[in-house]
DNA sequence: ATGTCTTTGTGAACGCGTGCACAAAGATGG
DNA sequence: CCATCTTTGTGCACGCGTTCACAAAGACAT
């Protein structure tokens, strides 16, 4: 039975074993004490607690050039989500086939939520038509929104939104990379050191950069 | 002169207004007691620290579908960054312009980043193609790239990779969502409630998701 | 001027997550 | 069957970030 230990799990993703053994605790007690853990049920267990072997449909509303990459994109099947529906309010796209799947019209929108059971929507559409769209979803069913839109959406209670921000992750190299160039100029003693610059490790989700900024 | 007060502020973001006080304070003291901070020069001053008052030039390297969606997507002008470059292996592409903006091939790669003193690389090509355009990045100068292959970047050091999944956020999405559903079944009391479940406010970037998964 | 009122800036306390360290558990060998 | 060795699971302590609470500072009225 092929097994991996606490420690070596995290040496390989760079984190506190016990810390590793301590989140594994949480789903249940799977490991062999002088052993470790049996992979593949470790695995299976993840997976399960991940919702990864569920499956998952989705539709994508707008499909431009962002709404065709999603489409295309490959890590999705193997997640356990599952394209149910590409939708678009150009009548031109619509019977189109994007990464295979035929375009449908924003008019059944509706339809094809209740149709396929989708809970979760991703709108890829212009900031104007996202609201609108975000609006007709959540009536018809849906209960988890990704928005690539570059607007706030408001929402009911229950339902969940998370908007990915393009620029945000440049924005974050960006910083850095002005933080970059201020130590080199620091270095000649020249600056004072202020407290934000204390630390730079970049590991983190957004590091050490400040979480507010204007529009 | 308008201004705000750290308790508009904090109302607004929807966070502890002594936090927002304590952030603003490593910037230095910009904020009149009695009266709060001047909108403007906070502004200008939280734009300066984060970069935004900079002009960073980018390359966008792979112009498929993602790559087209990230030249035409408008927050990037608005943030400080240029887009002084599309780049593309394909011969077919090269001088069609997307965006405005010709794409350019693969060959010039190096110069392209010298002539424009380019230190942000945004890679949007297939997996296999990655690395080898990220080395090549790398060693004509960029110290900063953001990577949408989904692939895992080596890079040397002092060089930063942040790698964008877009399948994450809507892992994150279906996890809540199994979530939703678990907590319905057992509000019937058959299912005993485990320490992962006690708190689901969804509000952080990662919420209380667990950070290691199967590829 | 002097007093009052508002809001900042920050020292100090609290709470939570991380990591240490060890007892418990099981495998393995003699 | 006992001893030894490995690795888990977890109580506990430490450290860091968040929040509280208040003194200091400035505006503004009288």
């Amino acid at each position: 039975m092929p097994t991996v230990s606490s420690e070596e799990l995290a040496a390989a993703a760079g984190v506190n074993s016990a810390k590793l053994r301590k989140d594994f605790s949480y789903l249940g007690s799977y490991g062999t004490r002088g052993v470790g853990y049996d992979v593949e049920y470790l695995v299976y267990q993840i997976s399960r607690e991940l919702g990864l072997t569920q499956d998952w449909p989705v539709v994508i509303v707008g499909i431009g050039n962002l709404g065709a990459a999603l489409a295309n994109y490959g890590g999705f099947a193997s997640r356990g989500f599952r394209v149910a529906a590409l939708i678009d309010a150009d009548p031109a796209l619509a019977g189109k086939p994007v990464a295979g799947i035929p375009v449908r019209h924003s008019d059944d929108l509706e339809k094809i939520i209740q149709d396929n059971g989708v809970s979760i929507g991703v709108i890829a559409t212009p900031a104007g038509a996202a609201q609108q769209v975000c609006d007709r979803l959540v009536a018809a069913g849906v209960t988890s929104i990704l928005n690539f839109a570059p607007t706030v959406l408001s929402v009911p209670d229950g339902v969940d939104v998370r908007k990915v921000d393009l620029s945000i992750e440049l924005q974050i190299l960006a910083f850095h990379e002005q933080r970059k160039a201020g130590e080199e100029a620091a270095a000649d003693g020249a600056v004072p050191a202020t407290a934000a610059r204390k630390q730079s490790a970049g590991k983190g989700p957004d590091g050490d950069m400040p979480a507010v900024m204007p529009a």
